[in-house]
DNA sequence: CTCTTGTCATTCGAATTTGTACTAAACCAT
DNA sequence: ATGGTTTAGTACAAATTCGAATGACAAGAG
C-alpha cells in the first residue's frame, strides 16, 4: 500500500517504428488472406475455412478421428462452434459422428471417404493461395523465420493461462 | 482445345516441410492471438477487436474522420459490416456520423473525445498483449523480417483483382 | 457402494459478419 | 438539360461464432 502519487499510472512501453509496421502490417495481411482463403474455399468447394481445418486436421489423424473437445482444443475453435460445423459437415456427409469406445459420453468426429475426396479435391486450390500470396513472395530464409516467428508466439499462448498479463523475460531457458 | 489426356489435371506444387509448418504456425498462432486480443480488450473496454481497429484508424486521421466506405477499405471489412458496428460504437457515444461535405450520399465516421479517451484508456493492455505473445519473443531482425514478410503479402493482394489465381513470377521489378 | 465433483458434448440465445437489394445522389455522354 | 450508369450508405436475411446452461457419464474420496 501507500503508493506514491507520482507513480505514472501508465508506464506502457509503446510499439517503435519497425514494431508497429510489422504489427499493422500483420494485421492487415491476415485480414485480406483470410478473405482470399475463404473466397476460394467457397468458390471451389464450398467449403469455410472453418470446415477446410476441419478436414484437413482430421485427414493427419489415424483413422482420420478425434474427439470433438480434442478437435477444438486444436483447431483453437469453442466447442459449441464445433458442434455446429460438424453438424454442417455431416449433413453434406464428409464427416461422420461415432461413439468412443473408451469413454461413454465421448464422440468422434470421424472422416468419410466422401470427406476425404473432398479435401484432395479442394487442396490443390487452397494451396495455391497461400503460395501465391505468401509463401512463393518470399525467400526460403524468410519462410524459416516466419516459422520460427509463429512457432514462439503459438507456444507462448498455448502456454499462458487465460487472463490477466505476467511478463515475459525473455532469455535463459527454464531451469 | 485437343488437349492430350496424359496432361495431368493436378500438378499441384505442395508445401514443404519448412513452408507447410510455417503456414500451419502461422494459422494457429493467428487464431491464439485473436482470441488473447479478444479477451483482453473485452475485459478492459468492452470493445471488441474490430471496434477497436475503428477507434484506432480514426484516431490517425486528421479530424479523427473518414468515410465509411474508405473505412471499411482500409480495415478490410465489409460495408455492412461496418455500418454495424459504426452502430454500436455511435450507440456508445465514441464515434458520431457527419455528413460529408463534398458529397450529399457521403457519411463521415467522426472519433468523438470520448472515443478518444477511450481509445487512450485500452491502448496500453492491448499494446502489452501484442508485446507479451508476440513482439517480445522476437529479436529486432525478427521482427523487421515480419515487417518484410506481412508488408509483402497484403501489398500482393492488395493488388490482385478478386477471382482465379494469376501465377506469381518472382524477380524483376514490373518495367 | 454412494456422493460429490469434474468432464463431454450439445442446445440455446445473443452478437457479429457477409452478400444482396434498395434508395439517393453523383457522374457522363449526348 | 436528361436519361443511363456508378457509387455511397443502409436495411435485411442467412450463416457463423461464442458463452452459459444443461444432462449424461466418469472419477475419486470416504
Amino acid at each position: 500500500m501507500n503508493k506514491p502519487y507520482n507513480t505514472p499510472v501508465s508506464d506502457t512501453k509503446w510499439l517503435n517504428e519497425s514494431e508497429m509496421a510489422a504489427w499493422m502490417a500483420y494485421v492487415a495481411a491476415t485480414h485480406l488472406l483470410e478473405r482470399r482463403v475463404e473466397d476460394q474455399l467457397k468458390a471451389d468447394s464450398g467449403l469455410t475455412h472453418a470446415q477446410y481445418e476441419i478436414l484437413a486436421k482430421l485427414s493427419q489423424q489415424p483413422g482420420g478421428q478425434l474427439r470433438m473437445t480434442e478437435l477444438a482444443n486444436r483447431l483453437i475453435v469453442s466447442k459449441s462452434g464445433l458442434t455446429y460445423q460438424i453438424g454442417q459437415l455431416e449433413r453434406r456427409g464428409l464427416v461422420t459422428r461415432a461413439a468412443c469406445p473408451s469413454d461413454e459420453r465421448g464422440v468422434l468426429a470421424v472422416l468419410t471417404e466422401e470427406g476425404m475426396r473432398c479435401l484432395e479435391r479442394t487442396a490443390p486450390g487452397h494451396v495455391a493461395v497461400v503460395r501465391a500470396f505468401l509463401i512463393d513472395r518470399l525467400t526460403p530464409e524468410e519462410v524459416e523465420t516466419m516459422r520460427q516467428i509463429m512457432t514462439k508466439a503459438a507456444a507462448a499462448m498455448k502456454a499462458a493461462p487465460a487472463g490477466p498479463l505476467r511478463a515475459h523475460r525473455p532469455g535463459k531457458s527454464p531451469g
